[in-house]
DNA sequence: TAAGGTAATGCAACGAAGTTGCGAAATTTG
DNA sequence: CAAATTTCGCAACTTCGTTGCATTACCTTA
């Protein structure tokens, strides 16, 4: 069920849009997703909970927030992306991710001056020689550095 | 400052190898101290807060394992593994760390069955091509698959 | 489109994880 | 060995994340 890359490149509305993407994932369409889902579409780069929490305002219970980012990781709305402080971010995913089996492979990209964290889809995952007895089934790549835009 | 590397590689005996690296990353000996450093030596791999505060028994206040596993960081004496969940894990800088500038750039890997973490030296950190105007100032690397243990 | 079944939300309470301040104890220095 | 400095442990607190349950919202179909 790919549908992600179809949705996310018509010119249908944003609420039409959102509504689609809950639907093709087989989730109901209530407040609270609409509002979370929305805040994806429109902030380019990875947010955590705590991003999430602040950009729904007072409008929702923590709970809430909790349980839909879940639901959303287990439709395969929204994949990870690791970093190495407790900070976990969250992501849309944008192609073809069926339920359960994510196939986020892609770069993340953390920019060390703004803070930004974004899926660069165009580099490809490369490979990695493991020693002898070692097998990969997948690999994460986080590359530090410093962003288009902050680059200016 | 690069010592680990010269210590790890002596066969002095454990004892003082300890109190080598605390002073050679100068930190004051105590006991806490050589208890959470002997843990990391004797195990392979990388460990999460948890793991210690269990590992050293009922012995250390939570506030003391913290506070070495921060000092240890700071000095350039362990690294974090970045993973996709809140478990941050802890591993030995085996290679000329210097104070605040790690050069943990080797590959991390994690195993699907037994869970562990390693270090993988061998492996070399792959190129990445990024987009223009990106630049990478580190590349991090989580495999994660089946370890040579765990294959047998 | 209204009714009823199902699913999601909000609240409260809880446990785990992590932080801070400060007096007591240990380590280092001279 | 004594003074100065650092670290430790305790207590209290905040933040983070989870669970159970009653209320509310959503979806179905008749």
């Amino acid at each position: 069920m790919p549908v992600n890359d179809s949705i996310h490149n018509t010119n249908m509305s944003t609420h039409t849009k959102i509504e689609t993407i809950l639907k093709h994932h087989r989730l109901s369409v209530t407040d609270s997703r609409r509002k979370i889902l929305n805040i994806f579409l429109t902030h380019a780069g990875a947010l955590s909970h705590g991003d999430i929490e602040r950009k729904a305002g007072e409008k929702f219970d923590r709970v809430t927030v909790y349980r839909t980012l879940q639901a959303f990781m287990e439709r395969g709305i929204l994949h990870t992306v690791p970093t190495s402080d407790a900070n976990i971010k969250y992501a849309l995913c944008s192609d073809s991710c069926h339920e359960g089996h994510h196939h986020d492979d892609h770069v993340h990209f953390m920019c060390r001056l703004c803070g930004n964290t974004t899926c660069i889809n165009d580099a490809l995952i490369p490979d990695v020689k493991l020693p002898k007895g070692y097998t990969s089934s997948q690999v994460e790549v986080v590359v530090h550095g410093i962003c288009k835009n902050c680059r200016k």
